[in-house]
Formats: structure tokens, sequence, C-alpha cells
DNA sequence: AATATTAACTAAATCGTTTTAGTTAATCTT
DNA sequence: AAGATTAACTAAAACGATTTAGTTAATATT
């Protein structure tokens, strides 16, 4: 049915190596040879079988991606530059959806490297604390790429954002805008982003001499609207006074703004709000939502880079050395801390 | 390096045939080898090799999913669906971005063809009006299941809503809120979602015998936030008077509203907007925004449930039916449809 | 004209599995 | 105890490509 090397060798009185070497272009077939070749297989469609092909050059063409979350925009831009990338060089992803959870996380590992993919670009789930899935990838000679969610002690090259300074810029807008009561709705406790955000925070507060107080940290643990929104309630009802919120994310910015527009509370007047990693729903809102940009589509595009570099290193049977990529994150001022906007 | 079945039987005095075999649990190998060799595998973390293994079964248990966009929550909860299905029985996901481009789409089919996936999930984009990679999947004995975007005239299974419902019963509810003066503003003219939503509007304008005028149909051409913005604007400048307004999807509704309420016009008193398809950021929306649940989660669910049918009915050697299921949509009431909210 | 060189192939091994057919030794049957 | 049966393997082909090491015929060299 389908046709193989074999089949066309036989219907062109060649054999199965010299039609490979003529899809090939090797040198030792003859220019009248290869056309024969070329025409016929364009002729009847065939498709060389990736698999097969595998068995001898031990190279799949193929990535595997595993992301912990993909409605969400952050991810699913992360997943479009990936592919962008690996388009440009002719590469198949393999996707992968871990749900934040370590032990999916490990089987998608697994399942890949049995697929043999030439690497795994991935962003760790929120709960991963054993990285033996990881030290798995390298031991099997396979390329890792860690991107966002990274763990700093294995020995890949990485790329995420400078969440720190993000989270530094952000309060600090905040604070030049006239706020000197900033809240900050955080992420959960373990992952790096999240307390590399807070640490930012807690930097700028200390930079600008304003009293730093645990009564104005809460912490969200899935990062919704929803989230927002009960966080916003929460201090709400507990009756600490704030002029400004730095959020996690930008859903939880919504929601919590949700909240107070709800209580009649003017954002930006009464209470500025800023978020981290401008999701477009921002832009629509209203108040148009300030954010830092986390750089997603860059970062994809960054860790397929990344992943095409060392493979070229590889190639050339060099010792691979990793590199570590920190982006700058950028901040977007808009209507939610533009104080002189009027509702 | 890597180990094979071969190296593992010469390690046990085993035949290859038999450590295989043993590994896929034949009778004819006795219980006490079975457990040496698994054992013997667990302990040197052997994988089996899925491009040799498909040589012979010709089965890659993977399957390939085409999507116009990514980074657009509807498609992003449709994939999620497949993985969900997909991880389940044990299938790797390979994924294409076609961009909404014809050509692209057509380069993915041939990809994914070439890597022999058991059966490819597709929707289509927005400038695919030939077909051919659709019949050159099914020539290729390869499993085809479409959903939301697809080709009527192609024999596969399909899944996606029910379009020219879902737009009448947005249109009826606008209507029934006291609105007849309502404006839609539509996708691009050949995609058939579009097409439907819009027939549905017509049908129900015509059901309540309210007069039809094209001048209150815009086109919007990307459905983003920006597009209902300016269409918005358009429709604004060109002083045509409405009090409903129904939008191919949440972001042209949304930057609509975002338009409206820069005008200080009254959304929905003065006018009441619904979108389509449920993005999440329109409930947190001021006022939070209508909608029609496109189920795409369900979608993706059942796009994957219809290929693990075909599937199954192709391994028992039968000529199998193809499927096509319609869901249904769901109307979300939210605020900005219910006129005695005031903001 | 004998030899060396080259062009253009072919033959066959190989990649890592699976699977069919065959083999061997032990056990059962009568 | 001889033949039949069974348990538990082994041997080898096959899947569809690639690639190395020949091979053959034509051409070039001296």
């Amino acid at each position: 049915m389908k046709p193989s090397l074999k089949q066309i060798a036989k219907e062109l009185n060649l054999s199965p190596g010299a039609v490979s070497k003529a899809l090939n272009d090797y040198p030792d077939i003859s220019l009248a040879t290869k056309k024969v070749v070329i025409s016929y297989v364009k002729k009847i469609g065939y498709r060389a079988n990736n698999q097969a092909k595998f068995l001898r050059t031990q190279k799949t063409n193929t990535i595997g991606v595993i992301l912990p979350e993909i409605t969400n925009q952050f991810f699913s831009e992360i997943l479009k530059g990936v592919m962008s990338q690996a388009q440009k060089h002719d590469y198949t992803v393999i996707i992968g959806h871990s749900k934040e959870s370590q032990a999916e996380e490990k089987r998608l590992v697994n399942q890949f490297l049995q697929q043999k993919v030439d690497g795994i670009l991935m962003s760790l789930a929120q709960d991963t604390t054993d990285y033996s899935h990881l030290s798995n990838i390298i031991a099997d000679e396979t390329i890792l790429v860690l991107f966002d969610k990274v763990a700093k002690t294995i020995n890949c090259s990485k790329v995420f954002v400078d969440d720190r300074k993000g989270g530094f810029n952000a309060t600090r807008h905040l604070i030049k805008k006239g706020c000197n009561k900033i809240a900050h709705f955080r992420g959960n406790l373990n992952p790096q982003n999240s307390i590399d955000r807070y640490l930012g925070y807690r930097e700028a507060l200390t930079l600008y001499k304003i009293q730093y107080d645990p009564n104005k940290v809460l912490i969200s643990d899935n990062g919704s609207i929803k989230d927002g929104y009960l966080m916003a309630k929460k201090l709400y009802e507990s009756r600490i006074e704030i002029d400004g919120l730095f959020c996690i994310n930008d859903m939880v910015a919504l929601g919590a703004i949700k909240f107070f527009r709800e209580q009649k509370i003017d954002i930006p007047n009464e209470i500025s709000v800023i978020g981290f990693s401008k999701n477009s729903a921002g832009e629509a809102f209203q108040p148009s939502l300030s954010t830092i940009d986390q750089k997603a589509l860059k970062m994809g595009k960054m860790a397929m880079k990344l992943f095409l570099s060392e493979e070229k290193i590889l190639k050339t049977g060099n010792r691979l050395e990793n590199q570590t990529l920190v982006l700058k994150t950028e901040l977007i001022k808009r209507e939610s801390t533009q104080k002189s906007f009027t509702n």
C-alpha cells in the first residue's frame, strides 16, 4: 500500500540504497538517476518513514515540550515561540501537560525519552522537588532546556526572566505613583518565581524606606481570577488599609479589581493595581491593567534556540557548555496605576 | 550506552525474542523468567525504543493535533481536552500551529503523516479551501477527526457546536432583554462558523419580526480586542443607533465595550452586549460579559474519543462509520445583558 | 595495450524490536 | 517404554530506511 524504498527501487530497476542516496543527494549517484528518482517519488507521493529513518540515524528531529498549564496565556505564548522556531528548523513538537504535578511530569519525561526525542524543553511543576527525572534526561544523552520554572542545581541550559527585578519594578512603579501602603498578592510558597517577585517587592519597600507589613501579603494558591477576588475580599474585610497592590499575575489582579470596584473603590485613585505577565485581557479591562511583560514569546523562542545550539555543539562532538539566559521584563504602564485617570 | 533488548538478552543468557516476550507477557515464557527479566529491566532503567517498535507493529500510539491558533483560550481548552483523553489511553500528542494558513496546514499534515501518527485531529485554517491534504490523510489509512472548523464534504468524523443555534440564542437573549436595534460584529466571510452565527442572528431577527439592517453588521478580520474596539468606533461614528450587540467572540465584545464605556455609554442599559466562546476574562470584566459557551474542553475530549472509537473499529477489521457530533452551546447570562444592573 | 582511475552503481549489514516457526527437554499417556 | 504432548525457550525473518564496502564498466593514463 504505502510505498517503501524497496518497492520504488524495484519499479525503477535500482537498488534501495541507490534510491536512498538519490533522495539524499549523494555525490555517487548520477544526475540523470536523481532526476528520475525524484520525479517518480513526487508522482506517487512517497514519504520517507521517519521511524525507520531514526533506527539508522538516531535522530528523530523531534522535541518534547512539557507545560504545567496549557489554558494559560503565558504558557501558550511560550509554546507559540517554541513552535515558530521548531517549524523554521523542521522539528516536530510533542507536547505534554504536567498539570502542576510532579508525578505526571515524571511520566511525561519517561514517555518522551521512550519516543527518543532529541531534546526536552520544560517548565517545572509547582510541586516538583525531586529532580531524578531531569538527571535521567541528561543520562540518556538527551538535551534538556528549562524555562520559567527552572531547577538551579541541574546542569542544563535555562531561560527565565528576572522575576526579582520584575517584582521590584512593579512595586517601585506603585511607589513612584505615590503609594506607600502596598499589598502583595503573592503566589505559592515554593516556586522560585513567586519567591523572587516577593523579594523584589520587599527590596523596593526597603529602598524607599516603607515599612514592610506581613499582613499586607496574601498567598494565592492557584492564581485565578476567583482567587484574586477572594483575596481582595479577605484583605478588605480585615480592614487593612492599602493604596497599592502588586499581584503575582494579571488574573489575580483582575479578580481583585473586580472586588474593589464592586465596593465602589476607585481604581487607580484609591488603590492602584499592577499585575504580572501581560495577559491580553488586561488591555481591554477598565481600567486597563498595568503589568510586567514577562516576554513569553521570546522565552519560548530562546528556549528552542538554546536547544538548537546545544544540538549543533553535540554534533561537532564537543563537550557542551550550558547557557543561562535571564531575560529582562518590561513595565507596561496603563490606567490601573495612572492616578490622574478618572473613571 | 542505552541498553537494547539484545544486550539485556546477552546479560541474562536469553534470546532477544524471549526478553521481548517476557516484557510483553507472552504465555510461553515461564513466570520465573518473566520475573528475572522485569526486575533486571527495572534495575537498569531500560526503556523500549518506540521507533523500533513501530517498525514491526505499525502503531506509533501518537496523534497529531493541528490548531489554527494557539494563544487563544478556545483552542487551548480544546487541546487540554484532547490531551486529557490522550493521557488516559497512553497516546503521545504532536502539535502543529497552522497560523490560519492553508499552506502551513498542508505542510503540517505532510509532516505528521511522515511521522506515521495513528490519527490527525484538526481544525481547519480560515483560508483552507482545497481539501487535497485531507484526502491524503485518509488515503494513507490514517484516521482523521475534524473539530470546530470542519469540511462538510470530507468523509471523516467531526465534532463542532451548533453555531447557528448559538447565534440564534445569543440574539434572542438580547431581544428578550428588550433590545430591537441589534448590531452584529461578525467574523470573516468564509469560515462556516462565522456564517452560521450570522445566520442564527438573522433567524432570531426574523422570528421576532425585527427588520434586518445590513448597516448594523460589521466584519472583523482577526477577532481581536483591538478589532472590536475599532468596529465599535466605526459604528459609533457612523451614527447608527443600536441598543444591542452580538459579537463573534468575547475578545471583540470586550474591545467594543471598552470603546463604548470610553464614550460614557452605559453597558448594558444603553447597549447590551453578548459575546461568544466563553473566554475566562469575561467573568472578571466590568460589566461581566454574557456569552455563549462553546464547550471547548468537551469538544477536545470528544474529538479524541471519536478517534479512539475509529481506532477500535479499525482494529476489528470492520469498515468504519464516521460520526458527526454536534454539541449544544450554552447561554451564559451575565451583567453585560442584565439591564437592571447598574454600574 | 595494459594498468590505474573514476563514475555509478549493488550487496549486505545494521538500527531495535516483534513474531512466526522450529527446537529441545521434560512430562504425560497408555 | 515408546510415542504424544507440552512448556519454555531459540532462530531468524521482518519492518523501512541508511551507509559502508565492494563491484562493474567506462574512461583516463602512460
